[in-house]
DNA sequence: GTTGAAACTGAACGATCGTTCAGGTATTAA
DNA sequence: TTAATACCTGAACGATCGTTCAGTTTCAAC
């Protein structure tokens, strides 16, 4: 399959020019940056890779990317099926992880978790959340929440007699907030970075 | 402050020009998308965004994005320090996920936890583990690796006897390679993504 | 009210943009 | 060898690009 690899290396030329640049480049420059001596060679290859998705068309016939192609991280299987090394000449698909895992960009924080109220929940002194503000929670969500004027995470419950928080640690106990509880926010994700 | 507001104001137009068309306006565009009725309006404010790096200059004099103005989240403090709702007037710094936790992205995967064996270590199962291939373990590393066939996550130790795989659970014991081991990669990151 | 500075306008410039197309070159199958 | 086909070239087009600048408007300070 020549075709697959040579649209491979120009993708990776174009990731390569996006990461230096930030921006995708014209069409004299990606005949630059593919070694043609005439732009208008490029439309073959531009117009495939925009049918793949790594492309996109904006306003004026500017050429963008799409997340696929400035994703930084591939997807492979499971731990247990480890690397089969996926033929490197393959096209791979990258993901974002930000597009991943952020829906709602403008209210969206990362807050650094200290005290071990929810190390059962596997989340650790040292991990960061990522919390997403002005959401309804729901049984079981994970919420930062004010409660008499402290900061806390836990899990989050209603019942018939009201709210109440658990933590995820049995040396903590139940919290039924007495006075005012502020929902901060409810945590999407966790993140652990090692060194 | 009057002008860090409108600054504000116009770098959220931007994130949203962004957003949908995954590149940076021309000055045209961006003339309406401020509402001047002139384009060289806009050099002005785009030089103060340059200063303050969430724009750059590329090549013919064409506007990219930093990752400063294209990153996802904002960051805050700890989960202690709560939301004290910084100003929401504020330019606020954002962060990438992808550009904080990955450092070589050709050679970092995603791979899906399968099995308990470091449920200690606050890896569960059906968590996202990010991988960074070719890179040499360092004592207490988790790291993938493939031991007489079979592909497992583990602690990574060497000792004067040689190298052996520790399990975060106490109910799988240590390993000791006899024939080969082959390091699929380093786990760099965990994430957990809810619902 | 006057003044001064900053913000904005509108027009102009050469350069580069995206697009098209006729023609040339290379590659492949018969 | 020939024919067919895909690939690439080079030139041309109007449109838009980034940049500059003289002139106008706006607005706050005196």
């Amino acid at each position: 399959m020549p075709r697959q690899i040579d649209l491979k290396k120009k993708l990776d030329q174009l990731r390569a020019f996006h990461r230096s640049e930030r921006r995708a480049p014209s069409y004299s420059e990606m005949a630059e940056l593919f070694g043609y001596s005439s732009k208008a060679a490029v439309y073959a290859p531009v117009r495939k890779l925009i049918d793949l998705g790594y492309l996109k068309r904006s306003a004026g016939g500017r050429i963008a990317f799409t997340q696929k192609a400035t994703g930084k991280i591939a997807i492979l299987g499971t731990v247990q099926a480890g690397f089969q090394s996926p033929a490197e000449e393959e096209l791979l698909d990258t993901i974002s992880l930000d597009e991943f895992l952020v829906r709602r960009p403008e209210s969206t924080f990362l807050l650094t978790v200290s005290g071990d109220s929810m190390i059962d929940a596997g989340i650790h002194p040292g991990d960061l959340v990522l919390v997403e503000k002005n959401g309804a929670p729901k049984n079981q969500d994970i919420i930062i929440a004010q409660v008499d004027g402290e900061w806390t995470m836990k899990y989050f419950f209603r019942d018939k007699s009201g709210v109440y928080l658990d933590p995820a640690n049995p040396a903590y106990s139940r919290i039924r907030p007495r006075g005012s509880m502020v929902v901060g926010g409810i945590v999407r994700a966790v993140i652990r970075k090692y060194q």
